[in-house]
DNA sequence: GCGACCCAGTGACACGGATCAATTTTGCGG
DNA sequence: CCGCAAAATTGATCCGTGTCACTGGGTCGC
C-alpha cells in the first residue's frame, strides 16, 4: 500500500484479540530461526505454514524457467509469509540477514479462525494489505521510470518502522536485489541512485545507507494515485 | 494465476455449499446492471460492497495524479470484485459492454462468513487467485518483452471459459486498454501484434479477433515459473 | 598484509520501446 | 450506403534502459 494508507500501528494477526485468544495462537506456534541466504521456502512446494517475522530481513522471488528472476517482496519484522496462499506458494522465501520467525501450520491456523472472528478479521485485513502492496507495485513497474522506481523503493523502506529516523535508510539488499525487484538492471538501478544523488534528492553514504534529503520529492515520484 | 494453477470447474463464493447456505448468501444480493461505459467503482471511494460480475466484461484501472493510468484486471463473468478490499477501492472499475452483476454489502457478507466456515473458505480462496493473478503481473511487467506481454494477455483470456473455443480469441478492450494492462503504449501493441502474426504464432483476424495458431509457444511466452 | 573475489559504479555502444507523424481501417449515425 | 470520427497500423526518429567492458573498493581467507 502506499503511504497515505499506512496505519501508524502495525495490523498484525493479534491485533484486538483478548488474552486467552492470543494463547491460543501461540499454541500453534513454534519458534524458528533462519540463517543468512538460507531459504525458508522453495517455489512450489506446498503451502503447509504460514509465518510470522519477527527479526531480520527476507526476501520473497520467483524464477522461471528461463532463468528470469523477478523479487515480489521485501519482507521485515512484523510482516507474514503465506497467509493469501492456496495449495502451493508461487515463490521462493530467502534470509537476506539472520532471523527469527514465528511459524505456524496452516490447517489448523484456518480451522482455528472458524472459532475465532477478530482473528479472521485481522487475517483479512493482512490479506488486503499485502494485496494492495502488490498492485502499488504493477503500477511502479508499469508505469514508472527507473529513478521514480527507486523513490518506490525508498519510500517503502522508510515507512517500514525498522527504518532508523531522520531519512537514514539501510539497504540490506545487493543491487541485484533491488534491480530484480523494480524491473530493471543493476547497472541502471546504479546510474538512477547517482542521478537523485547529482540532483540533491539523496544522500548516499554507502552503497548501503542513503538518506533521504528531499522527503516530498521522493515521495511524489512514488506515489501512484 | 498461470494456466496450470487455474482449476477447470470455476471457482466462485457458492462452491460446495449446501443450498440453505446458497439462500443465505443469495438473500444479501441484489442485481444490478451496467451500461458499457459506465463506471460501478470510482478510486478512493468507500469499500462498501463485493461485486460478482454474471455478464459482461469490466475493467479494474488506477490512475495517478501524474494522469498515468494503469489496467490492474479485466474481469469476466464468474470473477469477484472487492473481496481483497480493505477500508476504500484503490481503483476505478469501468464496464467495457454492458453487464450485469450481484452486488452484496461488505459488512454483512463478512459476518456471514463468520457463520459459515464453507463461505469463509471459498473467499480465503479467491483472494489466494486474486494475488496470484497479481503476481504473474508483477512478473510480466518486470520481466517481459513486449511480444511476451501480449502473449501473457492472451493465455489469459483464453483461459478463461467465456472465450470461444478452438485458439479464437475476441478481445473486448481497446489497444489503449492493453497497453496499460501490459506498461506498453499502443504502438509497441500493435507493433507486438504484427509481430507475432509475421511469426504465425496467432492470426488476426479483425482488430479484435484473433486466433492462436501455436497454442505452445503462446503459453512458453507467457509462462513465469 | 596480501591476494582473490564479489559487489558497485561508470563509460561506450546497442537495442527495444516511446514519441511523433502520416495513413488506413473500423464503427457508427444519418 | 455514405461520411465522419475514433481506433488501429505503420514508418521515422529519439531516448531510456540494457549490454558489455573495465575500474575501484570492501571483505574474507590464508
Amino acid at each position: 500500500m502506499t503511504t497515505a494508507r499506512t496505519p501508524s500501528e502495525q495490523l498484525t494477526i493479534y491485533s484486538g484479540l483478548r488474552d486467552e485468544e492470543r494463547a491460543r495462537v501461540d499454541a500453534l506456534a513454534t519458534q524458528k530461526s533462519l540463517q543468512a541466504h538460507a531459504y525458508l521456502i522453495h517455489q512450489h512446494s506446498e503451502a503447509n505454514c504460514i509465518y510470522m517475522l519477527e527479526e531480520g530481513v527476507l526476501i520473497m522471488e520467483r524464477s522461471s524457467a528461463s532463468g528470469r528472476r523477478q523479487v515480489m517482496a521485501f519482507i521485515y519484522p512484523g510482516n507474514f509469509i503465506g497467509i493469501a496462499q492456496n495449495e502451493y506458494y508461487e515463490f521462493s522465501v530467502k534470509a537476506l540477514t539472520d532471523a527469527r520467525l514465528q511459524e505456524i501450520p496452516a490447517k489448523a491456523f484456518i480451522t482455528l479462525q472458524d472459532e475465532m472472528p477478530a482473528l479472521k478479521e485481522n487475517v483479512r485485513r493482512i490479506g488486503g494489505n499485502i494485496l494492495a502492496h502488490t498492485l502499488d507495485q504493477v503500477f511502479a513497474l508499469g508505469q514508472k521510470k527507473a529513478h521514480e522506481r527507486i523513490c518506490f523503493l525508498l519510500q517503502q523502506l522508510q515507512d517500514r518502522k525498522s527504518s532508523n529516523p531522520a531519512g537514514m535508510i539501510d539497504l540490506v539488499m545487493t543491487r541485484q536485489d533491488i534491480a530484480d525487484y523494480l524491473g530493471l538492471t543493476i547497472e541502471t538501478v546504479s546510474r538512477a541512485f547517482s542521478k537523485l544523488k547529482r540532483e540533491g534528492i539523496i544522500n548516499i553514504h554507502s552503497a548501503h545507507t542513503v538518506e533521504i534529503l528531499r522527503p516530498d520529492e521522493v515521495r511524489e515520484m512514488a506515489l501512484s494515485d
